[in-house]
DNA sequence: GCTAACTCGTATGGTTGTGTACGACTTCGA
DNA sequence: TCGAAGTCGTACACAACCATACGAGTTAGC
């Protein structure tokens, strides 16, 4: 795996070549996620055969590139803030994880189909448990809901994300808009309702 | 369009073929949205070529599993009571929905990739329709929120859907589970928050 | 029972994408 | 400067898949 893990040492232009089919598969993959290698390389300003030097198989590929992206997402969303009111950490969380997510979304589908099973998800664990983190110390101060499963508390952020990204890249909502509804839409699943005025009976 | 629509009078035999052509389709782009024309053919029980004496190419062959597909669910939810109280209108609605929704996300995806661009969305049409008029009168009633575009609430049902459906499909939701859940997310959108505990000062 | 519609197998052509092989050229690095 | 590492082009093998053509057999419908 020569994405970021101690590499052999290689010579200066290799490293460079890697960065630069790295950077282009993000681009191009998450613009569409069938790029094929041929498209990757011509884009990353190499030939098809220094690409297959670097990275033997397609999903070698792929998953160098969303792991890179991981990376840079990881980086960005470390700076965030999350203490004080859950509520209002949650929407920092989502204003700067937003755009994050809607660049990838392709890139994700593209490794959903080229890695195994469940290959995404296990990549996906880190950035999952700063999420869940959030969610308990919400849940534990009393402003998030307890009654759904947390895991689907998690995942069900990332599908109003991915949903948005959708809505944004179609045209049918504004970016700027984009942020704002995705907050909006997250805190009233999360925020417990205090009281419920017309309770379901038992 | 081999479909439904008025045929220019085919035999019986030609009929049933087709019926089990289509059928064949859904049940099998609902399983993997890239199940070839082969597969599918073998699925129905009839020579590929034969397909083809009905479908000229796949995606008309994609669209006519689609288009059955949505009228298979348009019957089934033409039967939902949709009077009373919009919350728990909802909960019926999204009762019956989730399993339609779950079955055909896979087609969906498919369709999404054969067909031209926006077609898909133009023939969810009609069911969007039945939830667009819901959701406004339960705005009109003041149970249901206004602060989010209606084009996006209708969508992030879709979304719900869709999430609820992976996460049932890859065994991380029990499947009794996810209506319940589903059922508890969707409300936590819609309904209107009534007095909103500290709202934040505009 | 006769015709037209339908079915079906095999073969063929074309496209697209992955991955490998070979050989020549260029650049790094000591 | 000299060897090794890296780059690159072209070509090739291979596998799917879509779509068409031909021709022979089968079935429905009047």
């Amino acid at each position: 795996m020569p994405t970021v893990s101690a590499g052999p040492r290689r010579r200066a232009d290799a490293e460079r070549s890697i960065a630069r089919i790295v950077s282009a598969a993000r681009e191009r993959l998450s613009s569409d996620p069938d790029a094929s290698v041929d498209d990757i390389a011509k884009a990353a300003g190499v030939g098809r055969m220094t690409l297959y030097g670097h990275f033997r198989t397609r999903a070698e590929l792929v998953e160098a590139a969303l792991v890179d992206a991981l990376r840079a997402g990881e980086e960005a969303l470390s700076s965030v803030d999350l203490t004080g009111n859950a509520r209002d950490a949650l929407a920092r969380l989502l204003d700067s994880s937003w755009s994050l997510v809607a660049e990838s979304m392709a890139l994700s589908s593209a490794a959903q189909k080229a890695l195994p099973a469940g290959r995404v998800r296990e990549l996906h664990a880190a950035p999952a448990r700063r999420v869940e983190e959030l969610i308990r110390r919400g849940q534990d101060d009393g402003v998030f809901r307890t009654d759904l499963p947390i895991s689907w508390l998690i995942n069900v952020l990332h599908y109003i994300l991915k949903g948005a990204a959708e809505e944004s890249r179609t045209g049918r909502m504004e970016t700027g808009e984009a942020a704002r509804v995705v907050i909006a839409t997250a805190q009233a699943i999360l925020v417990a309702t205090p009281p419920d005025p017309h309770a379901t009976p038992k």
